[in-house]
DNA sequence: ACTGGCTCCTGAGGGC
DNA sequence: TGCCCTCAGGAGCCAG
């Protein structure tokens, strides 16, 4: 599933190719993803140029002249660059053409997904607006994470998780960056010590880094019509491990359901 | 202000 | 070989 690494790795790959490039069509095929896709980018976005690519959390965000595309992929949903035309495919929801005639596909077999449109500017969002610091920003540091997590009693895991604490953070990115910082992810937020938090926060960058860095490395070249849509196999120490070693001590990673969703870790190692 | 639980949807994977 | 069942997963939303 696309995590922010991913996201950030398909911001990559597709820039160079829309950057710049006037919209000549879209076409809705499929509207019914989390939120309905708004008909009227069909007629508004013809016309209009691609200024920039930016993410938010694991938003990507498309600023043409009057307005911002967003664009969630959801658990699997997917961008594509397609050089020439090709007959699309069960899932592929839309198309944007460009005067290039190069295309860029979104495809989300599980409609997790969501394109939305916005005149406004795009961090007044409903779904922007709430968001936490993006965690490779200096605003995420050790130092805010203690602040905000006074008085909570939620477990770490899930306060990590929080969006409106921090940005972009899932379940997978969750898991190993606690296993590196060597908290429990049961244990209550407002119960781990600043210097922790530091740690925290650190790994959380560094996971995410070295994440990004392995994906652009990866990727061959993200114009494919069957290949890859950005997702690589990232290098994961605890995630989906259970009972194999940990790489620290030896012992079984363990799996339990924290928050309704599944965390790995090391017993011995985290506390 | 917090917290936990529900929801959308499909494909993968296990059992038989 | 094939069918059926279960379940994971992002994150907004809602109820308590």
């Amino acid at each position: 599933m696309p995590e922010l690494p991913e996201v950030e790795t398909v911001r990559r790959g597709i820039e160079p190719h829309v950057t710049g490039r006037r919209i000549t069509a879209v076409r809705i095929r499929e509207p019914r993803l989390r939120w309905p896709v708004p008909r009227r980018i069909t007629t508004v976005l013809p016309g209009q140029v691609i200024e920039r690519v930016t993410r938010r959390a694991k938003y990507l965000l498309l600023r043409v002249e009057r307005g911002h595309l967003l664009i969630h992929l959801g658990m699997s949903g997917s961008l594509r660059v397609l050089p020439e035309p090709c007959p699309p495919q069960m899932h592929d929801h839309l198309d944007i053409e460009l005067d290039t005639g190069t295309c860029l596909r979104f495809r989300d077999p599980r409609r997790f997904g969501s394109v939305l449109f916005t005149t406004r500017a795009p961090e007044r969002h409903r779904l922007l607006r709430t968001l936490g610091p993006e965690p490779l920003s200096d605003a995420f540091n050790g130092g805010y994470l203690y602040e905000r997590s006074r008085g909570r009693r939620v477990s770490a895991k899930s306060f990590l998780m929080d969006s409106r604490i921090v940005a972009g953070v899932g379940n997978i990115y969750a898991s190993e960056s606690l296993y590196r910082a060597g908290i429990h992810p049961a244990r209550p937020a407002g119960r781990i010590a600043e210097h922790r938090y530091d740690a925290l926060a650190s790994a959380v960058r560094d996971t995410l880094q070295d994440a990004i860095s392995r994906g652009g490395s990866t990727l061959r070249d993200f114009v494919d019509e069957n290949g890859s849509p950005g997702y690589f196999v990232p290098l994961l120490e605890v995630y989906d491990r259970e009972g194999l070693p940990c790489c620290g001590c030896g012992r079984g990673i363990r799996r339990r359901v924290i928050g309704q969703r599944a965390s790995y870790y090391c017993a011995h190692c985290q506390h």
